[in-house]
DNA sequence: CGGCGTATTGACGCACCTCAAGGTAAGTGG
DNA sequence: CCACTTACCTTGAGGTGCGTCAATACGCCG
């Protein structure tokens, strides 16, 4: 497939591409589509590309000797896929990524990347700034998963989407399966389901894929409770923050 | 303090400096010690420097509101402190660094380190694979504490310091005390004696600070059992290599 | 209608946390 | 050299949050 410059630009890791640069990155990548489902690659395939999400979304999770499957994160529209294994030098996927709905993904030879990314200085730049948050990210992750309930990580993921989604808390439909969001979470369906119904109390009602979020303060004390890193994972503040803004415009 | 050329050469990461790299890079740092239990930076402290491990430990932890210590890792000489911040162009220390014991630690300005990154190519590149490498290990954190057992991970990790410190298995002494270690591994002290006592069965002997692995075989089984990341995580593999050595040798 | 993917609900057990009380080892001062 | 302190570790009893297994319900499409 042909790609635009103009799709190349509306990633934010190219977004401030010159038009020579961009040029050049469109000679030397391509968009490949995977159906809702498909694997873009799997745990121990040779590494070739380095991919950047165009549309849809990928799960990306690796599957323990026992079966279960460990979702590290569900990457979205302009998320960079594999920008670590691609610094890392690494020979072989580590983790399997699947579509969880029909994508464009924007692939680029890792062969390339590693010769150009010094070309490219801002480029290389932001991959990395990209990197050290996903490492951030997952340290979120594993504070939660040591301090918080199910509850509280629930509630805290629900904000985290509305500031990722731009959804209005006070009502919004999930982006992707309750299945899905359990594994995301590391907690079993059941457990999600159940912890959903105890939500309810607490103001966070959910019905079918709707959630509406009525009392943002218990909410959030709620989600902060234990969670120290409530100003850097910024989805309390973000959402605030967005919230703030819109009364503003209504008033 | 004065640092010597050969002081930073013994560091990974600048192992290959060259003569007036290393000359300039001693124009631009300094040694700083701690002693033991001291802070070198707190969650929340304006970052000003870089630092590599030249000796001692370093515990790298945040306190939840409730006061709970949460450790992310804990870092040795030769270990960089906060790549990942440098890149990341963030203003405040995410975490306290504490020294678990008498420490040596180089300082870099974070200013001086963003300004010159580029100047020193083969550097730049080291320090983004070790922010990869981190990255890594926090997703392989993850998995397992959503997937193994306390006395998977235990094991897991005294196999992990063997590699680490090229420890012999069948008798080597802890390196840190064992709460930091619960710590480390995101248990409770109680949880990480009573699971020591268990291992026992297992042909891990645990006494004071004394420990041997007397059948590999069994304790792998163990590790390994729900570890999907056994390969890159490379503990057992890399046991497994240096003990096949170390046969060769004897033969 | 039947079948499939997805979600809910219930019953049950266990691994780990929590609180509380020793116990051991090393260092300090008399 | 012994009493005392302090830091570190172990052990016990009890509670619970979440995983597990199994059955049922819901919504969608052919």
């Amino acid at each position: 497939m042909i790609i635009a410059l103009d799709t190349l630009r509306a990633l934010p890791l190219f977004s401030d591409l010159s038009q020579d640069e961009g040029a050049i990155l469109v000679r030397n990548s391509r968009i490949v589509t995977s159906k809702r489902g498909q694997y873009l690659f799997m745990h121990g395939d040779k590494i070739t590309h380095f991919y950047v999400i165009c549309r849809g979304a990928l799960q990306i999770f690796r599957e323990t000797p026992g079966g279960r499957e460990v979702t590290n994160d569900i990457l979205i529209a302009g998320d960079s896929v594999n920008a670590d294994e691609v610094v890392a030098r690494q020979a072989e996927h580590a983790m399997n990524a699947r579509a969880v709905e029909d994508c464009s993904v924007l692939e680029i030879p890792t062969a390339w990347m590693r010769e150009h990314l010094k070309d490219f200085d801002h480029i290389a730049e932001k991959l990395l700034a990209g990197i050290a948050d996903r490492l951030h990210s997952a340290q979120v992750d594993v504070e939660q998963l040591t301090t918080m309930s199910a509850a509280q990580m629930v509630a805290c993921y629900l904000q985290k989407l509305c500031v990722l989604y731009n959804f209005d808390p006070h009502g919004f439909e999930l982006p992707y399966t309750k299945a899905l969001i359990a594994s995301r979470l590391h907690m079993e369906k059941e457990t999600f389901s159940r912890t959903l119904q105890t939500l309810r109390d607490q103001g966070i009602m959910v019905t079918g894929a709707h959630v509406s979020i009525k009392d943002m303060r218990k909410a959030d004390n709620l989600a902060c409770a234990e969670c120290s890193m409530a100003e850097e994972c910024g989805a309390h503040r973000a959402l605030h923050e967005k919230l703030e803004k819109n009364v503003g415009h209504g008033a």
